[in-house]
DNA sequence: CTGTTAGCGCCTTCAA
DNA sequence: TTGAAGGCGCTAACAG
């Protein structure tokens, strides 16, 4: 069944298709009175405007290209319906397209998003270089990279919007200190990811200038599981000096398999050690675990990325970069307690 | 930066747009020779087809719209990454709708939509019927319900895919009265709710063939949530003759809620407990819940709707609808044991 | 095998 | 204030 277009919407109104585009448009030379009627028409024939023709002639297509990674996690599903909310309050639709690039014949999903003629693309990335990105040559679109890691984006061109990961550690420092806390523990850093070195940085920066002591505990694995925070736990408790009466951990996946191991060994949380955890992930409140925890705050990390997105769409600024850096917060619950002033000596 | 189109290609290699046309698909007529220059000059270019443009044409847009509701949940998460990742193996792209009907002077998802000429609407409810099915009318598209109850769809005009609810509830009564129990309960129905009222009459349908007694908990909350699981939970456990070896919750979360309570009360879990789940939420797999529970498959509920969708589209039939039910299957983990001959008395 | 012509649904000059 | 004409980038007849 064909569609209704302006043309039929112009024969039944006995108006030209300028007009009804006119009307349709709210343009400024045109009588009320036709408008009205133009309008009543499209409404009792149910006219619904053909946005690939609107796009095609104005090639602005208000449509925003989504790329995450392949793995459906709880942070990224937020992530995107944080976006694509902000985004329909602005007017755009956004255009989802999953990892796998260039997996057997398939196109990267790039070049798909470029061909839909999407006017910008955001990307959530959770490995730090996972795809070359779209070159800005022409038909290149602007495109913002959320939660990037800072030391790459020094060099790279590319906007960046993400977690301020050295304030979360110089926060969760100054949170535990605080608290009475003098011997504490990181756990989970990996060289390999900037995320983690910045985390640690801000945390060892903090403990310095408080005066309290951290050991480091290495992740050996490539990437932040609850079983890679049971491995570091284990390792961690059976040190034969093992003092320490809190445990900042990498991320909330670590400290989940901190509060495992704990159980397991018979170590009351918070009471014989208190865990801070990173990223505040949905498990983090669930109410057998109520891991206290620094917050990415996920929906102001998608308004910025989007707003930041539409500003460059529409400025067609292509030689400046920006990167943004989101404040976390501290949500607390249940697995960090303060220290009496017995249990804790002045430094 | 104005882009690249066939114009531009035909002009650097020297012949008309439609060879360009022809060259990009791979049209029968025209030689190879013609062909490889063409596209040797798109490749050069960096030339990338206007899908705007195609669509407009072939009034085909290769996009199939995705509505959600507007709460984040994992299981949504799961279900959009597997739906993009069967659509764009088929050829489709996926545009994003996020609920909130009509809240405020937007527009609904489904115009949206529409008026971006999708080929077809899937749709993930979680309520029962939270929205009004786009019409079948001109310009209306077809349009699968993901998750959708069952009872209404025997009347209701709509194709849907949801998990056999029913069967579900049947297999969790066969696999606990496998295991030896006899006294069970049923926590969560919700009366309210065709998804919980099949997955109940499953259960009790299978327990009065086999001979199992079923205690059975109404759920007075309107969702299935940890904290209800909690209540019921208390509720079943002090109850003067409570003798159940088994439970049987509605719902993960309302398992989640029960392991909650009888780990307060001291209550072993599986050895004086078995508590089997409903969803296989992620939160199920944690080490440290490791809940034994009922899957709803979700990858291949995704790829059926988009099966299913896909045929509709392609046959052009709007008079027949489909219901589809994907069978559940059971994920053991650790919470439900095994009676040994003394427990368990033959019924 | 190749090119010419027309048109998908819409917007934007320009002239009336 | 309205209308006619041209074109956005592409494909689909129909000729050559």
């Amino acid at each position: 069944m064909r569609s209704i277009t302006i043309k039929d919407i112009a024969r039944l109104s006995g108006v030209s298709v300028t007009t009804v585009s006119r009307a349709l448009n709210n343009a400024p030379e045109i009588s009320e009175e036709t408008q009205e009627r133009v309008l009543r028409v499209c409404r009792e024939q149910g006219y619904r405007t053909n946005l690939l023709a609107r796009s095609l002639i104005s090639s602005r297509s208000h449509l925003l290209g989504l790329v995450l990674p392949e793995l459906a996690n709880p942070y990224h599903a937020s992530l995107s319906l944080n976006i694509e909310l902000c985004a329909r309050e602005l007017g755009y639709q956004i255009m989802l397209c999953c990892g796998r690039p260039e997996k057997g014949q398939m196109k990267s999903p790039f070049d798909l998003l470029l061909s839909q003629r999407v006017d910008g693309i955001l990307m959530a990335s959770t490995s730090d270089s996972a795809y070359a990105l779209p070159q800005n040559g022409p038909g290149g679109v602007p495109c913002v990279v959320l939660g990037a890691c800072a030391a790459e984006s020094t060099t790279a061109r590319t906007n960046t919007v993400s977690v301020d990961n050295f304030m979360g550690g110089y926060m969760a420092a100054e949170y535990l200190f605080r608290l009475g806390h003098r011997n504490t523990a990181y756990l989970g850093l990996r060289p390999g990811s900037s995320t983690h070195t910045l985390r640690n940085q801000g945390f060892l920066t903090a403990a310095r200038t408080l005066g309290m002591a951290v050991e480091v505990v290495e992740n050996p694995d490539p990437s932040s599981s609850i079983e890679s925070g049971c491995r570091m736990a284990r390792q961690l408790f059976r040190r034969p000096g093992f003092c320490q009466t809190a445990v900042f951990a990498a991320s909330d996946a670590v400290a989940l398999g901190v509060i495992q191991v704990a159980d397991e060994l018979g170590l009351a949380i918070p009471e014989q050690l208190s865990v801070l955890g990173f990223d505040n992930i949905e498990y983090a409140a669930l109410p057998n675990i109520r891991l206290t925890t620094i917050s990415q705050n996920t929906p102001l990390l998608a308004r910025s990325a989007v707003r930041l997105l539409m500003e460059l769409i529409e400025s067609g600024e292509d030689a400046v970069y920006t990167r943004k850096l989101v404040t976390p917060s501290i949500i607390q619950r249940a697995t960090c307690r303060p220290l009496s002033s017995e249990e804790a000596p002045p430094a």
